[in-house]
RNA sequence: CGAGGCGUAGCGCAGCCCGGUAGCGCACCUGCUUUGGGAGCAGGGGGUCAGCGGUUCAAAUCCGCUCGCCUCGACCA
């Protein structure tokens, strides 16, 4: 295993296919995610879904396929989407009588390109007009898991697939104030998720106009800093305006009995979480799991050393996974006769396991366990009632200090500066975090990133406001801004 | 799309410069001994050497073309 700090995207990779998260699929940019991966991304799926339905939301599932003309509807989302679009052009392949490669058939070529959707708002739109009368039909609050393509340039494992899972809220509201409401209360379900769940700390704000998602009037963001000092935007809540009801003609009558475009949202977050969680926690030897998203919470493993010993044991680690489970834990004993002891703990710290407990003879004969706490390899020997007792405060603990200790670093590769020689050289050094005064112009803004490579994650929404002098041109400004090179 | 690197067993690599019928480690299978931090010994199975073409008595090796992948940039959830 590599060392993290010392080169990160080779650990990442890694630690990705040895811990059996995912792996490279023979289509370019696209990954397999296996069982373990899977049973990470339904952790991370079920509290989401929870939080939207808890929140008024109702899913639906609209089709994979986009007729080109709905995309060229809105002008700034089909400019902002143009040079990444995958397009079906044909029903049928047949193979060439010539050559014997099979292509697709001439004769099947659509009258209509259809476009894999890289987002789903030009085709949700086009059925809200129809399911959208009156103001009595408001607000519409819909949410949908599916996957998009997006043809990206540098695909890297869940960071940035060609293909990724994610899921898009849609929501109509009969007022901007709403709409931006929601876009906001989603802000924060999506901020407490990622903070309670997978213990990431992120920054909330709002993008620049430049850096704002084709189509929307405001986006909010929450950032977060990952371990080489690199800014990872986590997810996203946009106020659309009137923009897409506009480009789809969706209206409704209000209670005076006059026709209004509706306001909109949408909001998403993907399986890019996952990149954010290895990159947030990992270390030397492997993947760190919140104990929350953790697919597996405990592992016992049972050491023995005749065959008497292996049936008292194994049958002893099963009772004590049951009691475990009772508990409401997710729990594993890794009983396999083919791995020896030593084998085992490196490869479930490798998955990032909290919780080993190591079953041997020593242990059954005092009726004690060993426990090993993964994120600060520490270990203990407990009575086994005490640690049945015990179990789920210290995974609950566990959550809380890497969240602690996450919060802890990035306060360290958090800045403030206020000369721009010093922000280059701190980006040059460590990257991370800069918070620094910027003049509000997008011209500055890309002088900065052609000169440093770093962009303005965000305006925060929370902290101090203090006015003062652009970095860069030294005009005046309102509040510190959020700058960072990102992924 | 630009710049670098790499395609040889499931994975990681050597062999290529200097052409002679393919090897190492891990993994896998069998047996025995082992099991508290990635076990040992013995035996065994597994290869269109990325593809196509050329040179040659002979090509993984030399030459040409094509395809794919990785890393780094511009783009992005």
């Amino acid at each position: 295993m590599p060392i993290p700090m010392q080169d990160l995207s080779e650990w990442y990779t890694q630690v990705i296919e040895k811990a059996g998260l995912a792996e490279h699929s023979p289509v370019r940019g696209c990954m397999t995610i296996k069982p373990y991966g899977w049973a990470l991304w339904e952790n991370i799926q079920r509290p989401l879904d929870e939080a939207f339905k808890a929140t008024g939301h109702q899913n639906a599932y609209f089709p994979l396929f986009i007729p080109l003309s709905f995309l060229a509807r809105e002008a700034a989302h089909v400019e902002g989407f143009a040079q990444e679009c995958a397009v079906v052009t044909h029903y049928r392949i047949q193979t060439d009588p010539v050559t014997r490669t099979v292509q697709p058939d001439p004769e099947a070529k659509l009258e209509e390109p259809l476009v894999v959707r890289p987002t789903s708002e030009t085709i949700i739109w086009n059925t809200f007009k129809n399911w959208i009368q009156s103001y009595r039909d408001l607000p519409l609050l819909i949410n949908q898991w599916a996957n998009v393509v997006r043809w990206e340039k540098r695909p890297r494992l869940f960071l940035r697939t060609t293909e990724f899972l994610w899921q898009e809220g849609h929501t109509a509201h009969a007022t901007a104030e709403e709409a931006l409401a929601e876009a906001r209360q989603m802000l924060e379900v999506y901020a407490r998720f990622v903070q309670d769940y997978l213990a990431i700390p992120v920054i909330k704000g709002r993008k620049t106009p430049t850096e704002r998602f084709a189509g929307a009037v405001e986006t909010f963001t929450i950032e977060t800093l990952l371990l080489d000092g690199k800014a990872l935007q986590a997810g996203t809540s946009h106020f659309l305006g009137q923009n897409f009801a506009k480009a789809f003609e969706v209206k409704f009558l209000n209670a005076q009995n006059e026709l209004e475009y509706v306001w909109a949202t949408s909001w998403g977050v993907s399986t890019r979480l996952i990149g954010a969680l290895i990159l947030s926690h990992g270390d030397e030897r492997g993947l760190v799991l919140p104990p929350r998203v953790a697919p597996i919470q405990v592992v016992i493993v049972p050491i023995w050393r005749s065959e008497a010993q292996q049936a008292q044991i194994t049958e002893a680690a099963h009772r004590l996974a049951q009691q475990l489970r009772e508990k409401g834990l997710r729990v594993k004993v890794d009983d396999d006769p083919h791995h020896r002891p030593g084998w085992k703990f490196n490869e479930w710290e490798l998955k990032g396991v909290p919780l080993r407990l190591t079953l041997g003879p020593r242990d059954v004969e005092d009726n004690t366990v060993e426990v090993s706490w993964r994120h600060t390899g520490q270990k203990a020997t407990h009575p086994q009632p005490a640690v049945v007792q015990a179990c789920a405060s210290w995974l609950e603990e566990m959550q809380r200090e890497l969240f602690v200790r996450a919060q802890e670093r990035i306060q360290r590769q958090t800045h403030r500066v206020d000369s721009y020689a010093d922000m280059k050289a701190i980006l040059e050094k460590e990257r991370g975090f800069i918070l620094a005064h910027w003049d509000g112009n997008a011209e500055t803004e890309l002088a900065i990133k052609e000169e440093t490579g770093a962009t303005i994650r965000c305006i925060p929404l929370e902290g101090e406001k203090e006015p003062g002098r652009c970095i860069y041109t030294g005009r005046p400004s309102e509040q510190r801004v959020l700058f960072a090179i990102a992924y």
